[in-house]
DNA sequence: AGGAAACTATATCCA
DNA sequence: TCTATACTTCCAAGT
């Protein structure tokens, strides 16, 4: 917690590639957005600084343009639902609580987290986090950005902002106006409740930010930047996460990493919520945690071979242990009451082993095996 | 956190049975030493509360008294090392705190662990504990009776029971005089550090007390009691417990659930520490969480089965699997990809090694040869 | 006197 | 557009 380096908006590859937004495909093409393209170089170089606007394509900022006005319209709409929905939000503050952290703040405080896993997670984040220096902020946001690894969530849900070096960066001004009061999740998020403010997308001017992604996330993008970015705003489940970024359980738990948005199984209601998690936030922690995209892709490559060679050894073994399960069950009667004696072998057809391609026979009356294929 | 039951000290089978105090041994007589007594009364009903001493039989009060004297030659051994050992303590102390808690505590304040496991947890066993009423204190009780459930760990190491409407029942002169401040752990904890008060037996006057359970446990029991109530006081490591009672790896790393005393693991001392639970600390939430003993055993017994079921079910598969492998193989490969070496081994009549003596079958096409003799 | 991470397979349930 | 559990494997630290 000590100095973590800035949100995940900081991080930006610097040509937007405008993948399709299918995120759950395969798991080679995943974090391969830099790799690919600048495989030799090191991640800390690789990561760009936020472009400025005007450097965008001409096309690009007519899109955003379209989507603040669009974004516009429908605020409007949402509008007038704000102060019904705020109540409906205490509601279920009550009945849905966010998990809460400990009260106290910083790590001068006393009032520790306990867990066994937190702990050592923290200490690994924290170990990680301070090899990247903290960035200043960006000139061109005009929001408090919110860095999600200095807030504690409390019992109540509300954001409480660990002041850091980082503070000095962000004029006063906007750190007060526009302070976030974030309200609770509920059933249905799909309408953004209690925002006194205005929301202005990270990356773009338009103001029709993902309530969703600002909910569960605390990143204000708009739609158009979201969906033009699969790369940085899509969402990753629980597996997908494990699977593609080769986190594990207990980091994907804690909550001190990552925030994560349940909504209901869609393969069967009834079973456990899918859980959501946003692709930048998940990729920087797995980027810091193996080393960049280099690191990862290593670590990928190495454990596919690991389970290769895992499965051709379990499966050697296992026919190897069928192979004598069966022989010993059919024969062992014959062959523990009788004395080894002395037989003509009476070997049936050839079967072939399909690990080693060998034909073999087999002995009816003793069960010996003999390959078929000679040299 | 609510209104906790008493501690386990409360609980007590009223025949004790004198159970060889092995505690590793087979699944099924590990939880069998109440039902199988009393396989048919609830367990609210089955649990009796403490016999008054002078109750106990003849050759149980000898031992105690046995026990209460061998405890006042071994403490005066103790006492010349009180003082150094504290100040090695404290050392320790720094070098090995004990995983910590919020501080906050009691249900009413506002810093609550977060860890999705703890919080579910935590409700799990309010719902649990909330269930049993809350037991006077008993009369025979001469020292202040810490109970576990209450008492958050600080960094320090330090006890801090909260209070609540238990302490009514205990008097106020008790609960100043004889207040515990417990020294941390440290690697040789046989010798007991810290103690300036008299501890005794909470089942008899010994004050032969235990100090590993005093310490790591917060029971004061004596070693004649502890020896003859292996079923209370016997020590489980942490798979055992998995194995025996159906706990949670969450649920045991809980240190709001239960203390446990890390020692070295005993296979090879560099891999992880092995943990020690007390069993009637275990076994009290088991039986909580699973509906008392008739609970578990069921519970058991179920999952016994289901494990029977997927391995048979594993193994028919895997049988099949080979089969139909072997069979594809057989029909396919002898006709779609013959080898030009491939064919079947045809042996003639049997032939004996006049050097060795033992029959060969030679086959007639390449020649292998191969022994009659099978053992 | 083992424990925890990684991996694979499987069932998933509660008002 | 899935996740938790049960199960298997391997396990450390200072120079
Ligand atoms: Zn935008
Ligand atoms: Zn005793």
């Amino acid at each position: 917690m000590a100095s973590p380096p800035p949100a995940s908006s900081d991080l930006t590859v610097p040509s937007t590639s405008t993948t399709s937004s299918g995120d759950s495909t395969a798991k080679t093409d995943s974090h391969s957005t830099t790799t690919t393209n600048a495989p030799s170089i090191p991640y800390e170089e690789s990561v760009g600084r936020h472009v400025s606007r005007k450097e965008l394509p001409a096309d690009v900022q007519a899109r955003i343009e379209r989507n603040r006005l669009a974004a516009l319209e429908r605020r409007a709409k949402y509008q007038k639902r704000l102060d019904s929905e705020r109540s409906i939000a205490q509601q279920f503050g009550e009945v849905l609580p966010l998990p809460s952290l400990a009260s106290a703040g910083g790590e001068s405080g006393a009032g520790y987290l306990t867990s066994a896993i937190i702990e050592k997670n923290a200490a690994e984040i924290h170990k990680a986090m301070e090899e990247v220096e903290p960035l200043p902020k960006n000139e061109w946001t005009k929001f408090y950005d919110y860095d999600l690894s200095k807030m504690k969530d409390t019992r109540a849900g509300f954001i409480q902002v660990i002041d850091d070096d980082k503070k000095r960066d962000a004029e006063d001004e906007n750190s007060k106006k526009r302070k976030w009061e974030p309200t609770l999740a509920q059933p249905d998020p799909s309408i953004f409740l209690g925002a006194d403010d205005n929301y202005e997308c990270q990356d773009c001017t338009s103001i029709d930010v993902d309530f969703q992604l600002l909910r569960y996330f605390h990143v204000p993008v708009c739609i158009g930047c979201r969906d033009a970015q699969p790369e940085k705003y899509s969402l990753l489940t629980k597996t997908e996460c494990r699977a593609d970024y080769l986190l594990t359980d207990p980091e994907l738990r804690d909550t001190d990493l990552f925030s994560f948005w349940e909504r209901p199984n869609p393969k069967k209601s009834t079973w456990n919520n899918m859980m959501l998690y946003l692709r930048c936030q998940v990729e920087e922690f797995a980027f810091k945690k193996w080393g960049g995209p280099e690191g990862l892709d290593k670590e990928f490559e190495k454990r596919e071979r690991e389970k290769e060679a895992r499965k051709e050894v379990k499966f050697k073994k296992e026919l190897r242990d069928l192979r004598n399960k069966t022989r010993t069950s059919v024969w062992q009667d014959k062959r523990m009451q009788q004395r080894p004696k002395i037989h003509k072998h009476n070997f049936g057809t050839a079967l072939v082993d399909p690990e080693s391609g060998a034909s073999v026979q087999t002995c009816v009356e003793c069960g010996i095996q003999v390959e078929c294929e000679e040299f």
